[in-house]
RNA sequence: AACUCCGUGGUGUAACGGUAGCACAACAGAUUUUGGUUCUGUUUGUCAAGGUUCGAAUCCUUGCGGAGUUGCCA
């Protein structure tokens, strides 16, 4: 369906096009391979989609395959938070959950299988000897003393080192290949470490584990995935990974294809990073609104559609990229203004009095609910003699494209009347109370009255007997420089220091109360939010979005 | 000259030897009971130099620029 959509298709689809007509392949398999080490940024999405979609458009299938070699920073945790947000944004592995611990048997059998055609060997030198041994990016390397070591002997070393006879580092399985080979990773790379630690899936069954590179194409192998997609830094592992393939007896043949990495301005997306972030305290947790984990982007209020539709139109390269994180906004307001219910709510609030409003009464207005879906119908809202209204839509001495209330000046409140502004209320140091105005009652709901006159601005308002009190949390971006990790200096100098501003007294429209954790709404005139878990039974906590469009803010600005 | 990969408006991407297009951003204007949405228009680009060709963003050569790679991480 989505394959008739896009006229033109990534290098990535065009290969796999071209494997289909040649009948290289009869089906395309991929799969997504995370470590469980971590939580899925934005980063992953692009992955994600990716892979997943490519499956769907092709009638194939995506495995979540984790990616567990290394204990020592895996975790369960970590499993099960990736399958949370793999699903949250729309995908499904259906039965085809793998790790690649359920490989280690089968990884075990071919490496005694390279050992046996001399293609592997024990190597007794520390780490240290090793670094040396390789040689650098300009000089070859040179051969291990124990490169040559006869195949009973490594056969039975191996066998040892997997019993746990020896101390963690003392000994790792190499491949056989060419110490002189211009790609450093063809310097006899590791195969197996010796790793003391407990596995979250096999315990302590296993004293060594085999490495990445020694794993990931054959697991690819053996679930008949047909496509393997990965970023752009695994591109120089790729002849080892066909090295693999070659020399082993591996019941299908997965092509490895690079593809440029998700970059995004004003924020860091190394795992190392957001860590960082989150164990120093300068965000609240993996799930911050401010982080670019996919979590954060759930809690922020973003709709995974709008993140499924940023990801096509960034497009797949090979080319390195930085993208504006005002298109994957425009992605998000784009989903948002065609699904999100509008309400009236003030942030920033002065009270009104309609001094000629009659003191008791109180009226109940119909509001569209979404102009964009006009099938939802409207909604009621209550109108009273004492209103809010948003303090940036009150000037007393206001410049000329200045359209809202100020003394003197009259403004449609929306859905409600025409109200004019007749007098200023300050305290002793000047600061405004309230304003006091009169309402016209030839424009009930906002009508135009019978003398023709009009007004140049609608603002919103909220009736002050009825007004739920919510927190409402604005976020900025995190970091206050397009490129924090480029430049001299910690990124962590980069830091907005007003990432976060809290509103603890903003007055909401009534109907809110009924909004569910999770929902994004519109608060009319100023942007989209969406309600934080943190909402209890007395208090809801909003946090915001992302702004609307704000041309007024712009012009002012100049 | 280590090796590999990559250079298209401000950003992201298309054009598969035949009119450099789209989206975002920016800037104008129209519409509007959200200074939102929608609509219209405008500005800005093939890294450079040679070559092949009737014709080059595309093919070739050279240069320039960028990225990745020297974990017993993935």
């Amino acid at each position: 369906m989505s394959t008739a959509a896009s006229p033109s298709k990534d290098f990535i689809r065009e290969i796999i096009d071209q494997d289909l007509t040649t009948g290289k392949h009869d089906g395309t398999v991929t799969r997504f391979p995370p470590e469980p080490n971590g939580y899925l940024h934005i980063g992953h999405a692009k992955s994600i989609c990716l892979n997943f979609g490519i499956a769907q458009e092709y009638g194939g299938r995506c495995h979540l395959r984790f990616d567990d070699t290394n204990p020592t920073k895996e975790d369960v945790e970590y499993v099960d938070s990736i399958k949370e947000d793999i699903h949250w944004l729309g995908f499904d592995w259906g039965d085809h959950l793998y790790f690649a611990s359920d490989y280690f048997d089968k990884l075990y059998e071919w490496a005694l299988h390279l050992i046996k055609e001399g293609k592997a060997y024990v190597d007794d030198q520390s780490s240290e000897e090793m670094r040396a041994g390789r040689g650098d990016l300009q000089t070859p390397g040179t051969d291990s003393p124990f490169r040559d070591r006869p195949v009973e002997e490594n056969l039975d070393l191996f066998q040892r080192m997997k019993e746990g006879e020896f101390e963690d580092g003392s000994r790792v399985l190499r491949a056989r290949i060419d110490m002189a080979h211009p790609n450093l990773n063809m310097r006899d790379p590791v195969l197996y470490r010796i790793v003391d630690a407990v596995h979250h899936r096999t315990g302590d069954a296993w004293k060594i584990y085999p490495m990445y590179d020694f794993t990931h194409g054959q697991s690819d192998a053996l679930e008949y995935v047909t496509h393997s997609l990965c970023t752009l830094e695994f591109e120089n592992h790729r002849p080892l990974y066909d090295w693999f393939l070659d020399n082993l007896p591996v019941p299908s043949r997965p092509r490895q294809i690079e593809f440029s990495r998700l970059n995004l301005n004003y924020t860091v997306m190394s795992k190392r990073k957001l860590l960082q972030l989150v164990t120093d305290g300068y965000v609240s947790g993996w799930d911050d609104p401010r982080m670019p984990t996919i979590s954060g982007i759930r809690r922020r209020g973003y709709p995974a559609e709008a993140i499924r539709s940023f990801c096509k139109t960034i497009g797949i390269t090979k080319f390195k990229s930085t993208n504006d994180i005002a298109l994957l906004e425009s992605s998000v307001r784009e989903v948002l203004n065609r699904d999100a219910k509008r309400y009236m709510a003030v942030l920033d609030p002065i009270k009104v009095v309609i001094t000629n409003y009659p003191v008791d009464q109180v009226e109940e207005f119909d509001a569209v609910i979404n102009p964009e879906d006009p099938e939802l119908g409207t909604r009621k809202v209550p109108f009273s003699r004492e209103l809010y209204i948003e303090r940036a839509d009150f000037m007393e001495d206001p410049p000329k494209k200045f359209f809202r209330l100020a003394p003197g000046k009259e403004v449609r409140f929306r859905c409600a009347y025409f109200i004019r502004c007749d007098e200023v209320i300050k305290d002793d140091d000047g600061e405004i109370l309230e304003l006091r105005c009169t309402f016209d009652p030839e424009t009930r709901g906002g009508e135009n009255p019978p003398d023709g006159r009009k007004v140049k601005a609608t603002i919103h308002w909220v009736s002050a007997p009825h007004a739920l009190d919510a927190e409402v949390r604005l976020y900025d971006r995190l970091f206050a420089t397009e490129d924090p990790d480029g430049g001299d200096g910690d990124f962590l100098d980069h830091l907005n220091p007003d990432s976060l501003e809290i509103i603890s007294n903003a007055k909401l429209e009534p109907n809110l109360a009924s909004a569910e954790t999770g929902e994004t709404v519109q608060f009319e005139r100023l942007g989209y939010f969406a309600v934080d878990p943190d909402s209890k039974e007395d208090g809801i906590v909003f946090n915001r979005t992302v702004g609307l469009r704000d041309s007024w803010a712009k012009a002012k600005g100049k």
